[in-house]
DNA sequence: CAGCTATGAATGAACG
DNA sequence: CGTTCATTCATAGCTG
């Protein structure tokens, strides 16, 4: 993008403003931002949830692995109703079109079929291009899969089960990183609002000074 | 809240796409969601840095962390391949890391930098250069897939089919406070059932899931 | 209500 | 590099 860093968010403001509501809120650049904020946060606190774990292991827990009775400040806080993630289902006629189109042998859904078969389906329901990618990718990997199992074995019937309910002591704490400890500290640190470590790099405050969110 | 209707989102979207030129848009309200769905990310890192804080302060932990072998207890007790672990699945701490080099637009994934990273990396996990090689390519690959391509395609009869939920307010905060519970929770769940497999909910796709960013 | 199955979606790896 | 494959995860929906 050719806008600077210095004025850029106050040009790209007025940007907005002329070009009303209905104009892009966020370049990509800041969803690019945002994005990275998003994830960052959701690395510090699933490091921070594996510590805390980890420490509530040495406590001789043995079985607070349901979730449903784990209940601390967290789930206080936001344990509100909950939406279920939704994931796109294809209505009947959609799955006919898309049946047809797959039938048609087709093979090779290009992007540009991807989107006139989007286009298609959407006068029928809701539905995306990606949506149609994925149907076209499951459609074909579950088709090969059907007739190349015939005499492979790949499944072993022991490990299935076996890792769901693998008793797992405290062994893995031993398995945490130093990088996750510093990685824990740091994001600490930038919560707390203490001096920057050496990264320095704090989701939330850049956040803030980005979009000016909550400023 | 009424959230029978589980195409609000997407409804959502094709108002926004009607209205207006780009399919990468957020409204305000969005906008507004969003602000309150990183306070919600912030408040949740900051109760278990309190819970962990009081936990630290009553137990001396110092020093269980070390090494990061990433050795699945089947695999290893038996050697056999019963599990064998067929693809790299980067930790968080990875992940974070790689995606901000990828954002710090060196773009340039030479081989010497491969090297680099791919060292870094190997602190925090088992890694390989082909590993990173790869995860450059694919990372690129889908910016281009996601910036490329717009949900062009509104439907044509939306007038019929009244708006109810246009304006969607708390459904989104909803599905994220879902999102980020289930992944906190997730994220233990893995920890005491297997070392494997870090990847819980993922908030930086239900974000594009649910805000329609880049689609 | 609880487990199972079908399948949408995510993603590392590989191909041309 | 862009596209495709293979594997896995999570969930919607069915069934007992």
């Amino acid at each position: 993008m050719e806008r600077e860093n210095q004025h850029g968010e106050e040009e790209y403001l007025q940007y907005q403003i002329q070009n009303g509501v209905c104009g892009k809120v966020m370049s990509d650049e800041q969803v690019e931002e945002l994005k990275k904020q998003i994830v960052a946060y959701s690395a510090i606190s699933e490091q921070l949830a594996e510590l805390h774990k980890s420490m509530s292991a040495r406590h001789d827990f043995t079985g607070i692995r349901l979730g449903n009775l784990y209940c601390d400040p967290i789930s206080a806080s936001f344990g509100h109703k909950i939406t279920p993630r939704q994931r796109w289902t294809p209505t009947p006629l959609q799955l006919q079109i898309l049946e047809n189109i797959y039938e048609q042998g087709t093979g090779t859904p290009s992007k540009q079929k991807i989107k006139e078969i989007a286009s298609e389906l959407a006068q029928h329901g809701q539905i995306s291009e990606t949506n149609v990618y994925n149907w076209f990718q499951n459609r074909r990997a579950r088709s090969k899969r059907k007739f190349g199992s015939a005499n492979a074995e790949p499944e072993p019937d022991v490990s299935t089960k076996e890792k769901k309910t693998k008793p797992v002591g405290l062994d893995f704490i031993d398995s945490f990183s130093q990088g996750v400890e510093s990685f824990y500290f740091q994001g600490i640190d930038q919560l707390m609002g203490k001096e920057e470590s050496s990264r320095g790099y704090d989701p939330y405050n850049n956040l803030v000074e980005q979009f000016g969110l909550l400023g």
